[in-house]
DNA sequence: GTTAGCATGTAAGGAGTTACATGATTTT
DNA sequence: AAAATCATGTAACTCCTTACATGCTAAC
């Protein structure tokens, strides 16, 4: 029984499935997909690879050395042979066949395990790899979490308990205007998904493990 | 030398100084104040209040009986004086001199921890408390971090070393979209402190301890 | 009379950070 | 030749949560 948030797992398991990639490289990526809003440091990203090996999700392939060293070498024909590493070892990972199983169960959960703060952006950030009937109910289920946090806010507002000062005040209607904002952007999601989902009577909801290598 | 966070500590003594309260209060005001964002646990709060009081910053003082409790003890007059507990005992805490001047201290800090992502919405909730100068430099801080973090985010998505798909593309535009409104909103607040300390050319910056009790 | 809310606390653990350690490669 | 960036990893620590333990009081 895992526990709720796994976020870097889902991530790292989603990105490699496009292509496999070494440590460095990977923590770029995830940094730039789930933009601003998270950033992992090599202190958490590391270890957590160490055990996606362990759990035998991911497994690593030797890794080929940087270009560039590559190119150097390319001049020195006699030496190519030598098993000396060249330039920083890059540990490249990939996922095994047990890790896409485990991708492909995380990616079908509908549940609220996938629209609550903690995971709904890295869900979205993979809907790319999602199936269209699941997008649609995981935006739908996030949308529906959001009301229910803006009705008790609101709730909580018209009858307080203890009265906040002017800027107290000012900070909880701001919160609530972005909260209210992102309602907005997920309804045009929705009915684009909706959309899609019309235009084609069956949308493509195979497993595309390459549309681009 | 005090690390970085610091947030309950900061919270805890700004709601004390307003007036002083027993635990469970406190962590409804604060969930209340920093409303949504941020909600502390009692596992987090207690021990937090028992670190404060061993560092002189706050004190306890000896809990009354909750009203009910002694409305039913009214009745009969015999017995009052017993120090027997009344009803759940209630443990009140509050600034010590030395707790407030540390608030002091901190309101006034203008750098940048004030407007780090983990210190601002605290620190803004606390407005009330702060000098018209120490406000204004603080809104000031947090929209040049923001406009910098914009920046850095808009260049690395028109240079982009490794291409995003739509969602996760649509994902970072929403997110820089939230970060536009709050410099908006933050253009706003400066604009009205400025037009504030224009109106009265000298702005009420003494300490208020009491406004209404 | 039982559920919900008030009230205080502790223990174990999860998730992540910073700082450190090491070293190659590229750029200035 | 120095600085930045690439690259991998560990150790210590912080902050916070969940689950537990306890018990009173109000409301249904």
């Amino acid at each position: 029984m895992r526990s709720r948030s796994d976020v870097l797992e889902t991530a790292v398991l989603g990105l490699l499935n496009e292509s496999p990639l070494h440590g460095y490289e990977l923590r770029k990526r995830l940094n730039l997909v789930l933009g601003s809003f998270r950033a992992f440091s090599y202190g958490t990203l590391y270890p957590a690879l160490k055990g996606l090996v362990t759990r035998g999700l991911i497994e690593t392939t030797e890794s080929a050395p940087p270009p560039s060293a590559r190119k150097a070498k390319a001049g020195i024909p006699g030496r190519t042979a030598k098993p000396k590493p060249l330039g920083r070892r890059r540990v490249v990972y990939q996922l095994t066949a047990g890790g896409k199983e485990r991708l492909q169960t995380v990616l079908a959960n509908a549940g609220p395990a996938a629209w609550e703060d903690d995971n709904f952006d890295v869900r979205f950030a993979l809907f790319g790899q999602t199936d269209a009937e699941t997008r649609l109910r995981v935006l739908e289920g996030r949308r529906t979490r959001l009301t229910e946090r803006l009705e008790a806010f609101r709730e909580s507002t018209t009858h307080p308990r203890s009265r906040l000062d002017e800027y107290a005040l000012e900070l909880r209607r701001f919160g609530l205007e972005q909260v209210e904002r992102e309602v907005h952007w997920l309804d045009t999601l929705i009915s684009t998904e909706r959309g899609r989902a019309t235009a084609q009577s069956r949308p493509p909801q195979q497993e595309q493990t390459k549309e681009r290598g």
